[in-house]
DNA sequence: GGGGAGAGATGCCGC
DNA sequence: GCGGCATTTCTCCCC
């Protein structure tokens, strides 16, 4: 079949210059690797990028299917009259092949991007802001130098309240689970251990806590701040346009 | 510029007919919504899906670098001689605009996709060769029945040992961390609590831990199991083609 | 829909 | 490279 000769020589050729490609296409697909993987027939988005990172996608869904990480050796073959996408990466003993039944289209673009993403907003924002506004946690909160926070571990805020307790607080920026809770909770341990203090306040700070994670913090004596995290780009403080003109 | 019209009734057109739409080009990015991000201009892939997911791709890298969930709103338009990108999800409160620069190309398909992946090798599976094989713990382990599972929450595998004592084990098909063991500390807590039994089991069965993690399970009296986790699709089992032939 | 927990998680930073 | 941990995590399952 020339066409799917030509396909291939198509997807080599980019894979040779770098080029990220995109194909649409019917396909099955088989992974190896940490775990075991196997899609049927349909209609998919394979994505090759310059980085050797390969994707699946299905119509349908944030995540791709299937995937090979960065680095990974890729090459497309005719084989029994097919279409065959082997994909490899050694190192990490992973291995996948697609099996394509059908071409709908194939485009190739070598893509210049130097550019990297600023995001506003997260947990060390968060963190960030009490640092700087340690009144958002209580009246006489005082927040400790930010290198004590190395000393003993990724505490997020180490400060003392206005009874100078040593107090430790942990920042989450979605709805505190039970995990945020275990985690606090082994800071204080970990902290009342290497200090040899008894009384130490544990503070989970977040938007909200689920209601059996808000039981057992309170089983700990720990508390709850609801904290908003800021989601406030530098490119907006300045008083440029705002993003919410919709 | 009719061009750019043409680019907008393409993507319109397809948004329309629920089909994937690929675009290659060169783009900036402003999302707003659980966060903030700006990206600037650069060449990347977006891709719109048939159920209106928004994934904006870079050259490198394996997750997207800006996104918008399943069920958003898109429409393309003209404003200032330039293609931009709206894109909404009022439910969610989230906003993304992509301001396009240059169209490398635009691909659009019906993909039609009916089946979904079979993986083998998760934590679940490790679970159940547990329950299958309770030996694989240690002699004279015994599993109870899987219903005990829920009552007492989301253990992995309940058993007794040899001596009849009940023993909780927490799978981990990863290396284990800190944060696994504090969930088997939960688990033997809540047990232990529940039951009004002190003296409970505590098994954290991984193919590996981190030297803290198992520090720390050992200053709670817990134990660890390396095991890992079974990998063999039913395909295969059945003695077909293996996927090794590379 | 909320809550809990896994994921072939990924990615970042620190030691 | 290991380790700890956030993520616009996402996704699934169960109540």
């Amino acid at each position: 079949m020339p066409e799917l000769n030509n396909h291939a020589e198509k997807i080599n050729s980019a894979l040779n210059k770098n080029q990220t490609i995109i194909i649409g296409c019917n396909c099955k697909v088989e992974y190896s690797g940490r775990a075991e993987s196997f899609l049927d027939f349909g209609d998919r988005i394979i994505m090759i990028k310059a980085d050797k990172a390969l994707l699946v996608h299905q119509p349908k869904g944030n995540a791709p299917v299937n995937y090979m990480k960065p680095g990974s050796f890729h090459s497309a073959k005719i084989e029994d009259n097919s279409l065959i996408l082997h994909s490899s990466n050694l190192g990490l003993k992973e291995f996948m092949n697609i099996f394509v039944n059908q071409v709908h289209f194939i485009n190739s673009h070598k893509l210049e991007d130097g550019h990297t993403i600023t995001i506003s907003g997260t947990e060390k924002d968060m963190s960030d802001m009490i640092y700087e506004n340690p009144e958002l946690i209580e009246p006489g909160f005082k927040a400790a130098s930010r290198e004590e926070q190395t000393k003993y571990g990724f505490i997020d805020v180490l400060g003392v309240d206005k009874n100078n307790t040593l107090t430790i607080i942990e920042c989450k920026r979605y709805c505190a689970d039970l995990g945020a809770v275990t985690q606090l909770r082994r800071y204080v341990e970990k902290m009342q251990a290497s200090k040899g203090i008894k009384e130490i306040r544990g503070i989970l700070a977040a938007s909200k806590i689920t209601n059996n994670a808000k039981k057992m913090l309170e089983d700990w004596g720990f508390q709850f701040k609801a904290i908003e995290p800021p989601k406030h780009l530098e490119k907006y403080k300045k008083g440029q346009k705002k993003l919410d003109n919709f």
